[in-house]
Order: structure tokens, then sequence, then C-alpha cells
DNA sequence: ATTATCTATAGATCTATAGATAATGC
DNA sequence: ATTATCTATAGATCTATAGATAATGC
């Protein structure tokens, strides 16, 4: 190296190489937990992806739960505030006058925008929701999380059809989550289906149907 | 007992005695593996929900992926066989003039009806079924075995809606199935979201919803 | 001095196999 | 005689902890 003043390790902070260090191990650790799920993960499984020893996971976390739980709280805030905020933001621009399909935009665009835009790290955090939202262990986590703003999307879904029953509503809203959790699973299974024409990746497609679809369904039940 | 000749042991075939060993296993480690994944189950577990020893299971099956493999082929070959069935008959009734709606009833209900007549050991295959589809080695299965039913119905619907692209027809399969498997998975989630209005064990309710709702999404997506 | 990372290791648990015992089958 | 079930155990692996070493911080 002509370059003497150059080290051939980059002197981090304290506070950055902690950081880093975090980052990559929750990254690593929701990769391996969306495809596998929290049994199918072990610990030397996260380590060796980040290239780090087992041990150092305890250093940083208590325990495996506590390390699937901050894989899942890194993003939850964020994508919640995101959501809460279109839906707020519809709100305001409609009034007493909310479609079906303009709530279900909000709802799912800012996501579905997240997802496209968020790159690698953020497909596999929806792909790790879409997994653990079957489990029970999952569940709980994501509805302490999630309900708040799916309470108000309901809300603005009961003004925009105020004929619909209570039942029929909630029933809806499972109807889209279910679609919704399959799409970020990515399985692959509309590919091989469709032969190639349909891809599971293709979040943009899914984004161009769902609120549209799912309009209609609502509509639908209220006959 | 003054029945002298009742034997306090009754005396079973061999035959008899493998059958029901084997449903005991299937039946405990559906209801295992469909509430904690492939991996979170031991074999041990299976085997005390049993009450046997877990080395018994080695005599029946091969390894743990041979008994998950077993479970799910149990009551797969079913369920495609009346699904088809269901799907054959509607297309004789209605030859050229088939509707969204009636394609998919003939679809979702011959299915619905197992599960709410089957009782529990059927509601435990569907969330089995509804817990390994997000997982690539519960896909992987499920296409294998699953495929042909879908693409029978996937061209009753492509009749019904000459008019709707390809894409559009693979994709509103694909929110159908989405709400399907969230529906299986029996989260409890719509339970407390609804505040107790709807339970995730109302099969009959989601039932009732189901085809009409998404029969009006996949005409929606025609316009 | 404090924080990040590694070494060594305990204790538990898991899958799987070999071989013994207890039933049914003729 | 054959089949079902249990006992004993090997070998691997997994989570977690204690304590050593190597960096950064003043």
């Amino acid at each position: 190296m002509l370059d003497g003043a150059a080290p051939k390790r980059i002197r981090r902070s304290k506070a950055e190489q902690r950081a880093e260090s975090l980052e990559q191990i929750l990254d690593a650790a929701e990769y391996l937990f969306s495809m596998n799920g929290f049994y199918g993960v072990t610990l030397r499984d996260v380590a060796q992806r980040v290239g780090i020893h087992t041990t150092l996971l305890h250093y940083y976390f208590k325990d495996k739960h506590d390390l699937f739980e901050a894989v899942f709280k890194r993003r939850a805030a964020v994508t919640c505030e995101r959501r809460m905020a279109a839906l707020q933001s519809y709100e305001a621009e409609t009034g007493d006058r909310p479609t079906v399909e303009g709530a279900l935009h909000a709802f799912l665009d800012s996501d579905f925008d997240l997802y496209i835009e968020g790159g690698e790290p953020w497909r596999n955090y929806a792909a790790f929701c879409a997994r653990v939202s079957h489990s029970r262990e999952g569940a709980e986590m994501m509805m302490a999380h999630f309900d708040p703003v799916v309470l108000k999307l309901v809300s603005i879904l009961r003004r925009a059809l105020p004929d619909l029953s209570e039942e029929d509503l909630f029933w809806g809203y499972e109807f889209v989550t279910g679609a919704l959790m399959h799409i970020w699973a990515r399985t692959g299974r509309i590919d091989r289906l469709s032969g190639g024409i349909c891809r599971s990746d293709d979040i943009a497609a899914a984004k161009k149907r769902l609120a549209k679809f799912m309009a209609a369904g609502f509509i639908a039940l209220k006959q």
C-alpha cells in the first residue's frame, strides 16, 4: 500500500460498532426467521450468517425470544406510523365522505411502497410478519402492535359503508389481511400456478389490484 | 367384575392395533404441527401426547420428515377429490355459462363443509395446512398436491370471465387462497379485533361471506 | 476503564439405532 | 413366528453462562 496513512481497519467508535453489529444481527435473524420461523432457526445459524460467535448474541440480547421480538419491533413502529399517517391524511381529505377503495388504498399503499422501495430488508420483514402471523407467538405480537391502525381503518370503512353489519366489516378485514399476508410471504406459488405469467416478487402487481378487489368485496357483502 | 368373560383389555387384531396407533400418532402430530410448525414440535412432544415412547415413532415412520408428510397426505387426497368432484358437477350443471360466484362456491364450500362437519381433526388439518403454506417445505407439498384442483377452478373462472386478463385471474386466486389460509389458521385475531363480535372458530360465518366477497373482487378487476 | 468479542464449557434436549420384552398369529 | 412396544444409549446439537482477550475511551 502506497498510502501509508490508510489504516487497514477503519477505526470506528464503539457506538458505531455497536449499532452496526446490532443491525447485522437483526438483518440476519430477520431473514432466517422469515424463512424458517422461530423454532427453525438456531442462534448458531444467525451467528454464522453474520460471521460472529454465537455467544455475542447473548451479549446483545437476553435470549432467543428477546432477539425475535427485537426483529419484530425494529420496523413495526415505522410501518404503523406510516399507515396511521396515511389514514389520517385520507380522513382529513375526505371528511365525512370516505370511500371503501380510498380507505383501503391509504391503508395498503403506504406499506406496499415501503416494501417496493425499501429493498431486501423490508421485504424480508414483510415475509417475517407473514410467517409469524399464523403462529400463536407471532399473532400476539402483531395484535399488540398493529391493532390501533387496523381499528382506525375499520372506523373509516364503517363510515364509508354505514349499512354494513359489524360482522361483515370484521370478516371483510379478515379477508384483506389474509390476502396481504399471503402476498408478503412470497411463497412462489403464483409463479408456478400461472406458469410464469405472475411472480410472487412483483409487489407492484399486487398493489395495483388488491385495494380495488377488496373494495368490491366489501360492497358486495352489503347486498 | 361380575362378568367374568369381559377381559380388562380388549383383544385387538394386530392390524387394528397398528391402524389405531397410526391414527393416534397422526392426530397428535397434526395438532402439534398445526400449532408450532415442523421445527416447533419434537418427536418427544408427539409421543407424550399419544402416551407412547418416542422410539415407537421410528417404528412407524422413517424419520421426522416422513411423519410430517404422512400427516399432510392422510387427508390431502380426500379434500382434493371432494373439491374436484364439486367443480366437475358444477361444470356439468352450468356448461358454458358458469358464474364466478358459483365456481367459487363449488370450490370453497365442499371444503368448508368438511371442516364444519369433520370436527376437531379436520379443523386441525386445516390449521396445519395454513401454518405450513407460508413455509418453503409446506408450499412445495401443497403445490404438488393441490395444483390440479386449483387449475380446474381457474379454468372455470376463465370461462366465467372471458375478458379478464390471465394476470388478474391468477392474482385474484392468490387473494382467495390468502384469505382462505388465514381463516383456516384460526389465530383468534378477529375475536380480539372485533371485541368478540366475530370468532375465528365460526367457520360458517366465513363460508357465508367468502365466495360472494371474492366473486365481486374478480369482477371488479375487469373494469 | 469500559465495551466488544472470543474461548471453553455445562447441562439439557433431540433424533435415531440396537436390542430386549410383550403381545398376537397360526 | 411375527409384530408391536419398550429400554438403553450414542452422538449431535442447542441455549446459555463464566471468564479471558482485544479493542476503544479519556
